[in-house]
DNA sequence: TGAAACACGTGATAC
DNA sequence: TGTATCACGTGTTTC
């Protein structure tokens, strides 16, 4: 029970359109990644009775903890296989029962609500049920995940429990309340390869891309991709400019024509992704690499509903700056939604889901909390000074700083350091002793500091003799005997090297 | 001195087209406020020798604090009247001398790295030296508040350091420096009336129509509030269309619309507040009204510097629902940006100055704070189930000694965890008390094992209190006592899950 | 039908 | 020179 593998190909009688070789893929998709990714799912397009499209299982493949830690494993569950082989024998019927999503919700929140079950397994076999309507009332975020990597065309990688957690998606939600950590959705022709584990693995290029070549040649049901409602402008044409762009993806390599904007209804990226890729290289986070943001796919243009406006392209365009220009600026906006995301991950309380809201909502919480952090610190203060009663009186100093972080933002002046996104004024000290140094940082004990010191000195490749960090009223002091290697001897330029390193 | 009157209209001769009664007039407006209003300025336009735009000092009065302490007023520096006389003396040519800013700035900055000079009266002082461009290569916040509040015709209102500080304008960047917390900026027909103070004011409507009744009617000069370019809307109307709103504004009262907060700059809106005021009712700020946006007055666009573009006007428009739409847009970017002050206000080190940093920036700090609750809770529950005297001794006394004698506590021969696993020589033994643990790991000194415990214990979110790592003979030993999150209690589950975050 | 919220492409600008 | 950010006007999609 180790690979659970719920493939109506491999073991059911069930046709459906997808092709035999869908549980291969995933499979092979799975093992050809090293990262521990749990299972891999297809959600493949269809239409309901009232023409709408919307994703419900293709395949899947269950491939487990790398660890395969013993206590994870479903043979603790055999409840689990019981229900897996049921579901699997009628799931037709099942998905007539409870496609209604508030149902398997439910079904899903009681689950989780059972404290030991609540883990990957089941979420991957809970998911075999499921359905995701598309383009249907998408609110613009409230509707799955799945449904928007499908319509936008756009993959979407999250990586964090809190991200996770803040997307109003069902889907999204579920993963999280089952320990799903990262979840992936990526787009195909004719639906969506779905990707979690429940450990935290950062975005990865060349997974999307083995997607894409792996799923891309899929070009069975091509009519799934067309929009439901007709499409004014091309309904006379039978194929729908999407599909163009697929095949185009996948056999003309091409691209040319950018320069107007689309709204790409999706598909078509694709081709960029083959042809265009060159421009992936500038989708690096530049700053913090905080690995935030979602690998759009994206751009591309050119399959677009064009009002029979200037026909021919703008005089004069290079095609390259003004493209690279749009993207960029795709790029950007894609990013700011996700630190959008983040932050509304972070926000309990949200009113309402737009941004100023949010904004607002944000600020008012950080007073909030900033009101509460003096509060419980002048009542913990008076407390140890009633209680040790003859204290160094540092303690109380160093409280005194922490708390008013906020006024250090005005004068700033912190030497070198500084500037780094999360925490302030770190100190760093470097000491030379022939092969080996003796590093001291000391920093506030946020965005933990160890981790960051020992990863800086890990770049580094500085091998670790002795460290010792402790922590005191969340000031965290950190010193650290390493030896060097031949070559950087100076103190001053070691000293910076950490420094930059610190911030992530 | 305490209340400097730089006025060339009190005390010079010099001839300017400003109506004698402009000392008067702020004079009466400063003391018309019982808010702390400091100083205020009126910037007059005019043209310079290219025929451009541009403000110039106009008209000042200075009140000084309310609470005239002492140590801030002039006599202290008898320097400040001598430059003060000196200076208005040879106002004109000062004015050709440092017209440019960056000399400009660059006397600035020396003066308020001063230390104690650096206070409003100085920023007043060296004000009427300085004039400030208008429509010319704006790039949108990074001139001047002056002239972006005469340009779009809004109200800005910036009551807190740190929005001040963000403004990538010189002016603001200026008032900062000097200590100035409020700083507004108000257009009128020819000019801008700028207001400051060393103390936060919130937003005031009252005190813009007030200035709007008392400045509007200065309706000389006319042509100054016409563009240099012409607008080609309107060129064969001699007023525009901001003079008629001015004069609406002063003869109508107005009041009336207290429905209508701010927005709605003069001219244009007013005439629609006439016919159509029900619109301007859905425009509060709907839910908190935090009074945090803007107070623009504006909208208008026509007045706008227009690149002749398209000449004439699109076909088929109703000329007010697209004219609502971008008028709708505008505003809603002004709320969303001011949102964005507001965050920045209460974010410290704020990285860079830009809208994506500050939302990162923004939801680490909220980390920031959050574990810092919790950690103050902690602490707080720990300190006080302290206080209840001797209690169960054992388990809370492990607890509270912890901290300081690591190293003792598990000389290794733990009952619970140790045992299983340990295949690729790395051992992990978990032990916890209470709302800590001990982790302890020995492994080989080989792919940085400090790195990957911290790395893993950062993905777990436990802060570390205290760790100690040596390394003999290739052997890595190490102990860490970190802080749980709640929930997480179970020895077993610690153990595997700090085990698989230790691969890479 | 219009108000509100977004995303998009575009031009400008700063480092 | 490219590579950022930003604001703007516009089209679209919600309710």
């Amino acid at each position: 029970m180790d690979h659970l593998m719920i493939s109506p190909t491999s073991s059911s009688s069930l046709v459906l359109e997808t092709p035999p070789t869908l549980q291969q893929k995933l499979q092979f998709l799975l093992q050809s990644q090293q990262d521990g990714w749990v299972y891999a799912i297809f959600w493949h397009t269809s239409y309901d009775d009232n023409g709408n499209l919307f994703l419900s299982w293709g395949d899947g493949h269950f491939q487990g903890n790398k660890d395969t830690s013993p206590s994870t494993n479903s043979h603790n569950y055999p409840i689990l296989t019981q229900l897996y082989n049921e579901r699997r024998k009628v799931r037709k019927g099942i998905q007539s029962l409870i496609n209604d999503n508030d149902n398997d919700n439910s079904i899903m929140d009681h689950m989780s609500s059972n404290g030991d079950l609540n883990d990957a397994e089941w979420f991957y076999v809970m998911s075999l049920a499921r359905t995701f309507p598309i383009g249907d009332h998408h609110h613009r975020g409230s509707y799955s995940l799945l449904g928007k990597a499908f319509t936008s065309g756009t993959s979407i990688w999250v990586n964090s429990k809190h991200e996770l957690q803040f997307y109003n998606c069902e889907r999204a939600k579920e993963a999280f309340m089952h320990g799903i950590e990262t979840l992936v959705c990526i787009p195909t022709s004719n639906g969506v390869v779905e990707m979690g584990t429940d450990v935290a693995i950062t975005e990865n290029w060349g997974l999307i891309q083995q997607v894409n070549s792996l799923f891309g040649s899929d070009l069975i049901a091509l009519s799934h991709t067309k929009q439901p409602n007709p499409i004014q402008f091309f309904d006379d044409h039978n194929i729908s400019f999407a599909d163009i762009g697929i095949i185009a993806g996948v056999q003309e390599e091409d691209n040319s024509t950018p320069t107007h904007h689309d709204k790409r209804k999706r598909s078509e990226t694709r081709d960029n992704d083959i042809s265009g890729v060159k421009l992936g290289s500038s989708y690096v986070d530049s700053e913090h690499s905080d690995s935030d943001f979602p690998l759009v796919t994206a751009s591309n243009a050119m399959l677009e509903k064009r009002p029979p406006k200037k026909r021919g392209r703008k005089p004069g365009l290079g095609r390259e700056t003004p493209l690279n220009h749009v993207e960029a600026e795709r790029q950007r906006r894609e990013k700011l939604n996700h630190r959008f995301y983040a932050l509304r991950a972070v926000v309990p309380n949200v009113s309402r889901m737009d941004k100023a809201s949010l904004l607002s909502d944000a600020v008012s919480y950080i007073n909030e909390l900033k009101a509460k952090i003096e509060d419980l610190e002048s009542k913990l203060e008076k407390e140890s000074t009633k209680k040790v009663k003859v204290e160094t009186a540092d303690t109380t100093d160093n409280q005194s700083t922490t708390t008013s972080t906020v006024e250090q933002t005005g004068p700033s002046a912190n030497g070198s350091s500084t500037s780094s996104s999360s925490s302030s004024s770190v100190e760093v000290e470097v000491k030379v002793m022939g092969a080996d140094a003796m590093v001291r940082v000391q920093s506030e004990n946020t965005n933990h500091p160890g981790a960051r010191l020992m990863g800086a000195l890990r770049e580094l490749e500085f091998q670790v003799h002795h460290a010792s960090m402790s922590c005191v009223n969340d000031i965290m002091l950190q010193d650290v005997v390493v030896k060097l290697p031949q070559g950087l001897r100076s103190e001053e330029g070691l000293r910076s090297a950490i420094l930059t390193r610190l911030e992530h």
